[in-house]
DNA sequence: CCAAGGGATTGGACTATGTCTAATTCTTCG
DNA sequence: CGAAGAATTAGACATAGTCCAATCCCTTGG
């Protein structure tokens, strides 16, 4: 678990360290994915980063999140047929889904034992493992 | 494993067993769906069922996979953020995606072991399990 | 300091998936 | 037959995301 505080100063770090030009945009893109630790998706994060003064623009958000995720800084969660989370947690972990809220949390990847994937066939790779779990409340 | 034949006969049954008013368009659409065994997605089982004769609107293609689904007829895979894929397989099952083609192949529930989930907060119950494992062609 | 060049950003048009609505058609049944 | 209710329809609409040409900005060399 990260302790690191999201200053912006360690947002242009971050983008260094993934070899990402640090912009203006993209720190502040950075700052609002990371210092929100949490699921945001592409309209959240244009929200946050123009909340005082608009200064950045659509296509520069989506520019910056696919950018990120290319650099793999962030993760994309696929659970929502209309619209992608990004997470700023790219530590191996899963996820529950609350399907009536939206709300995504985090599932340690300790805590779920997963065994006996079937052999893959020859010539494909894992790129990696998704384990969605839909809750709802309770009728 | 079901052996049944996708029979338009049988569509009719399947239709009246989950409650269901069989309809011309519904039936060639769950037929669409259970003949081509696998995962479509809306705009192919648009094209599947007006191959012949256009007769079935966009609009009734997606009422009726949405009424499919509410029925628990089919069930939806999420995988992809840009389309939603109906799998007419809804014994519990995962899937392999492979994200350089978008093919999903399933992955019988048997094979996999999955062992300590953690206790959901209150209120909450589980809808469901999805696991996706994304694969690629090995570069 | 200035100018050039290349990367970053931008508005806005565009695409694709999916939803909504009001009008029409089809089916059922007295 | 005729009325009522269900299903279907065309097309407008909503929304997430992409694309593109024009502009901006930052760095670097002279």
């Amino acid at each position: 678990m990260r302790t690191t505080e999201y200053t912006r100063d360690n947002m242009v770090d971050l983008l260094r360290q993934h070899g990402i030009n640090p912009t203006h945009q993209r720190i502040e893109i950075a700052h609002a994915l990371f210092s929100h630790y949490g699921h945001l998706c592409a309209d959240q994060v244009m929200a946050i980063t123009n909340a005082k003064h608009s200064e950045t623009s659509k296509a520069t958000v989506y520019n910056t999140l696919n950018l990120f995720l290319e650099k793999k800084m962030i993760r994309e969660v696929i659970v929502d047929p209309s619209k992608v989370f990004y997470d700023p947690n790219t530590y191996p972990h899963h996820h529950f889904y609350n399907t009536a809220t939206g709300e995504l949390t985090d599932i340690d990847v300790e805590d779920i034992g997963l065994t006996g994937l079937p052999q893959l066939p020859p010539g494909l790779v894992t790129e990696g493992v998704d384990i969605i779990v839909r809750v709802r409340p309770s009728p």
